[in-house]
DNA sequence: AAACCTTACGACCGATCGTGCTAATTTGTC
DNA sequence: GACAAATTAGCACGATCGGTCGTAAGGTTT
């Protein structure tokens, strides 16, 4: 992280991290790939060739609006889990502040990483391999935790961590794809119950 | 469903039909909100407005495709569970069709559902409010299956249909977009695991 | 204050979007 | 064989798409 204390790239940094959280945020909604450089730099009041002057192409954009999007969730979720202690504890609290950002986060669509792994900008190669490294980290920490819970004692032996990683995250899956299309919150408070059901014994 | 003899209603049925699977298929992919008219036209070597004449609009095509994928689930997959017994075999036998059609079925971008719930084109109610009918169908069928196998005894007493339903859904979803995500099959193997785990004991 | 760098703008490009309107072609009815 | 019905193509529209340009405004360096 280069520190700078020259004004212009300071101020160019602030409105590209506006535009940016911005991108994220309409992005749940209209898609990363359905997001047209147009609306976004009328949602910002901007031109479009002003808002085109931080970005070489609109792929470079989608890159940079998931590396925005992994920031905000490590700001907003990832840091509240970690305040727990690992195991089930950090599980649990990662699930529950998952589930409440859905609702009323910063992402009117839901979770912008489900929607984007769907999204036809997929078929853009860097763009799929930036997504799944996210979702790959996220998979990694479930495992971890299990690992840990298991150790400790509170979960079985003989259960296999990645497995119960892979069904923890699809409970969050989920509750996300059907919250976002029943507009139901009950939705995200089963969710709550099945994962502690899944951890809980 | 009226039985014409007429010829040219007849051509019309069959290309009416040639251009929703296409468009179905292709959908898994683009996205329902992504696919346009004239690369679906040209993906078939029709021209766009032989194609258009069809459809009063893009939503109205849109629809129809939702009907579409819905008759061919309930054509591929869902009279496959169909043909085993109430209860927990068939939601046994729906998940292991659900799962093979994801990797080997007609939709390449894994499962259209599940791809559309989550598309742009949600913003469009009447579509929103089709695809949220299909999804409330199936749930619905899990749902009954477990009540079913729950007066059988083959499940306790004290669980929630709809709860369980849910999270054999979840399971599927989950493995879906992991599929999809990693390109990898082995997410499907463990969520034919993770769904005997929930129902068998 | 001159030279330079960065941000932002307006104008514009070719391509494609969804959508009409008309004509031509095929098929069926009388 | 005349007429109607239905499918398909041709063509063009206004809007918007992603993207490129030249340029002015304002901050930085010397």
């Amino acid at each position: 992280m280069t520190t700078t204390t020259d004004g212009r790239r300071l101020r160019g940094e602030r409105s590209r991290r506006a535009i940016l959280e911005a991108a994220a945020t309409l992005s749940s909604v209209e898609g990363l790939e359905g997001l047209s450089l147009g609306r976004l730099a009328e949602h910002l009041g901007m031109s479009k060739s002003g808002l085109y002057a931080h970005f070489d192409s609109k792929e470079d954009l989608q890159l940079a609006v998931v590396e925005t999007a992994v920031a905000m969730y490590g700001r907003d979720v990832m840091a509240k889990a970690a305040e727990h202690e690992p195991g089930i504890p950090q599980i649990v609290a990662f699930a529950d502040t998952f589930l409440e950002y859905i609702a009323t986060g910063p992402f009117p669509g839901g979770c912008f990483f489900i929607a984007s792994f769907l999204d036809p900008a997929n078929l853009r190669r860097p763009v799929k391999d930036a997504l799944a490294r996210a979702q790959k980290t996220l998979l990694d920490f479930f495992a971890t935790n299990v690992d840990v819970a298991r150790r400790k004692g509170d979960l079985p032996e003989d259960i296999d961590p990645s497995e119960m990683a892979y069904e923890i995250d699809a409970i969050l899956v989920g509750a996300d794809v059907n919250f976002v299309l029943f507009e139901d919150p009950v939705r995200l408070e089963r969710a709550r119950a099945s994962v502690r059901r899944l951890l809980g014994g």
